[in-house]
DNA sequence: GGAGCCGCGTACCGTACGGTACGGTACTGG
DNA sequence: CCAGTACCGTACCGTACGGTACGCGGCTCC
């Protein structure tokens, strides 16, 4: 299927070799571990793989880059969200499930890595990791909140005008200030009871502010 | 009363002169125009300075980038603080103009250059400039907000346990995903009404969530 | 068993950039 | 008029790191 080994040119535009995962998952491990100042030597002596292959293969360090967090983005992308009777009680807990699985996934160590890298490419344009960090977080969350928002709207538990301005409210109660002071190197641990106990408070603060008030 | 000319160590430590500041007010400016690939040459062609006066003042790259930060943080705090008679309509009134202000900062180019450098600074660890732009942003703001919200209380126009908590509430309704938003690259950029709209929406949250109902 | 390929290890190259050295000029104090 | 100081401009050094070249072992396919 693939036109693998015809073609010179064999970057990584499709899903990686289960080799190339290994290779990406020690670029990960080692943007953990050690700050970002990430060496492709270091890649290289990290997955036992000679320099080469990695230029071969990713074509240059930001191709590594993106790959990486096209990589890590796809294990994220795991959300149940079937069903559909929607009473109050289960609208809650859908809302306070994204909650909790945001709160989960932007204070840890890896999110906190590649946003770091995503913003520091930001600020030297070429190739949008920003682009890409965005669209797989807040994009791909919005685009599975925004239709719970409305299914509770449609099923009359909530009131609002505009899907994205609820969310982006919804959102600024659960994340608060979290992400920025992780970012700037805040310690702030976020311990699994903490992060249950922000997600409960932030549903039940949207609830108040776009539910409808219980008759 | 400066030890200025004794001692052979003459790095900034206290405010910086004022060819120094006009050097910063350089790196700011190449901070803005580049992105942050901010080199010594480059600060000293545009500053007309040599590269050796920056080594001497400054200590070095870190150094600069330190006092570059600081210089920034010490022009925003221009903050009205004064008066405290409180009723409902001056609380909200307080409240509106904290919220404008502290999105007119995070909407800045150079608050978002800024923080770029910082966040990628926490990264690599050494010289936490990560904490300076936490002290001097999120921080100060906070010191001057809660007062007015534990003032709110004592009159009682608001109800909230923790003033710290109701702080940061305030700070997620503000700023929701603006700031992270801007530092990955997304463009979004808002002008004065729109400031002034997102200000206002957040206000009448927060008084929905925390204010007393009118009686 | 040989031809050919893949990929590891390593040595190598070029360059950008942090940091230093040095000569030249203007100003100040004696 | 002569030290001394401050600072500009520029040339220079060292090194870290992105990217490339090459030799060698192990695999598959005829």
């Amino acid at each position: 299927m693939t036109p693998s080994s015809a073609l010179p040119d064999e970057t990584v535009h499709d899903a990686p070799s289960a080799r190339q995962q290994a290779v990406l998952d020690a670029v990960l491990a080692l943007l953990v571990e050690e700050g970002d100042q990430l060496t492709m030597d270091a890649v290289a002596r990290r997955a036992s793989c000679s320099k080469e292959t990695l230029y071969k293969w990713f074509g240059d360090r930001d191709g590594l880059l993106t790959a990486t967090v096209r990589w890590q983005a796809s294990r994220v992308h795991a959300g149940r969200d079937a069903g559909s009777a929607l009473d109050a009680a289960t609208l809650r807990d859908r809302l306070l499930d994204f909650a909790v699985t945001w709160l989960d996934v932007i204070a840890g160590r890896t999110s906190v890595v590649l946003n770091r890298i995503a913003i520091a490419h930001a600020g030297s344009r070429k190739s949008n990791l920003g682009g890409i960090v965005l669209a797989n977080g807040r994009l791909a969350i919005g685009g599975r909140v925004k239709p719970v928002l409305e299914a509770g709207r449609a099923a009359g538990f909530l009131t609002f005008e505009d899907s994205e301005t609820a969310f982006r409210t919804f959102l600024g109660l659960v994340g608060r200030d979290i992400q920025i002071r992780l970012l700037l190197g805040d310690a702030l641990d976020l311990d699994a009871a903490e992060i249950r106990r922000d997600a409960a408070r932030a549903v039940d603060q949207f609830l108040a502010l776009y539910g409808q008030a219980r008759p």
